[in-house]
DNA sequence: ACAAAAGTGTGACAACCGTCACTGTTCATC
DNA sequence: GATGAACAGTGACGGTTGTCACACTTTTGT
């Protein structure tokens, strides 16, 4: 088992703030109009690791992360996960059971302490069928996990495991809030997660890392990752770049 | 290149039916409402292996598949290419960019001579945003892509080639029409098609097809593809089923 | 009906990468 | 500051699969 699961089996207690302005999706809405949504939630706070849904799970609930991070995974009977996303605080997950009424076709697991509110799958609905901006936010939404899906096949079907992790750290390098012209990669995620993120096995991901920083086109020091050469660094994730 | 494009580069002549009846869509809408976005339509129809839409575009027009089969997909550099999806009479394609006004994801190309119906972007939206009954189908349509699009990335990452070619058997195959107990696949799919479904080399197919056939699991007669062991299939699908 | 094109079958070969089995390192927690 | 757990690095090894090359078969078009 590659994740443990919190104690607090059920659901989380509630003692925080009870407030959507951290949600983008109601950023539209008057004081209150926000105060009717947020009446009609639940709130819960959950421990690291703990699991919020499970794929297969029949409920329809929305969940809107007001604060810490949550990832969205699968998981193989081999144990081996397959992670799609993270998601940060103003984020919602749940809305497909919503829409469809199908089960969950992800699960998803806290990485840190979060802090949510849940809606019921009835009420989430009546709110996209109620406020137009919502239903186009939702749309838009729906079309950009869409499109990176589209991305994700891609690089999967065509690209070596080496690529794929190229490309990861591309996608994952921020500039340096200090000197603009470095990226780096900030908290540096574990090698199983980028592993799992780009559906290959941890010890390869260490192995391209090794390469890489004998390289000098990366440099680890404890939480950050610095790309010393980004150019390479495209260069390999792009062109056939081979390992030897 | 993999695909020839059709001649007929304006996007087809327009001389037949004109009529959205065979959209589910729209199947909520009484004549007069359906008559309405017939007027505002224009008509096309596309020859064998022409581009519809190209990866990268920006116009913003939605497809409406009146007949024939067309193909949603993505090439590489190298000309290897990754199927989505196939579009059958009645669906639709191009919503995406209608959405979020994003260049286009991925190229679609008819496989047969197909009729189309097409909306601006804008008129979609209208469509979208005015009738709830519209906007629920295609969140619900959304949804499912996501869900394939989820299930699909699983399969890259977790299973072996011949596992994922079995699943693609076990996915195009329906019952026979005659004895029903039979599954069969007809009209097959190229070797190419398949490859590029499931993200292998057509190579691969060809021998993964003739160790399947070898051991009397498919046989294949012209233009139907026979499952004759439909257990044995889903074994090699599912399990570890080595191939010696 | 025939030629050309498209699709299929198969061998040889290398490399890529997953798995297993460790050791070494860093991190939290007492 | 010690101690265990999580994380990271690395060697060995083999299987699976992609690539290249080519013969063969079926389909298509004229």
């Amino acid at each position: 088992m590659p994740t443990s699961v919190g104690k607090n089996g059920n659901g989380g207690a509630d003692d925080g703030e009870r407030s959507l302005a951290a949600v983008p999706l109601f950023s539209g809405f008057g004081k209150k109009e926000i105060g009717r949504i947020e009446a009609s939630c639940k709130w819960c706070d959950f421990e690291p690791s703990q699991k919020i849904i499970e794929r297969g799970q029949t409920e329809r609930d929305v969940y809107f992360l007001l604060a810490g991070i949550a990832h969205v995974l699968n998981f193989a009977e081999s144990g081996r996960a397959v992670d799609y996303a993270s998601l940060e605080t103003g984020e919602y997950f749940g809305e497909l059971a919503a829409i469809d009424g199908l089960p969950r076709s992800t699960t998803v697991i806290t990485r840190t302490p979060c802090r949510m509110a849940v809606l019921t799958g009835d009420a989430f609905m009546d709110l996209i069928t109620s406020h137009k901006k919502v239903a186009m936010a939702v749309f838009k939404r729906l079309a950009r996990i869409i499109r990176l899906g589209d991305e994700r096949i891609i690089d999967l079907s065509l690209l070596g495991a080496q690529q794929r992790v190229c490309l990861e750290l591309l996608r994952l390098a921020r500039p340096d809030p200090i000197v603009l012209d470095n990226l780096e990669i900030f908290p540096v995620p574990t090698q199983e997660v980028i592993a799992n993120s780009v559906g290959v096995a941890r010890e390869t991901v260490a192995r391209i890392f090794s390469r890489l920083s004998g390289d000098g086109v990366i440099e680890r020091k404890s939480k950050v990752l610095y790309i010393r050469d980004r150019n390479r660094l495209e260069e390999l994730a792009l062109e056939e770049g081979r390992m030897d």
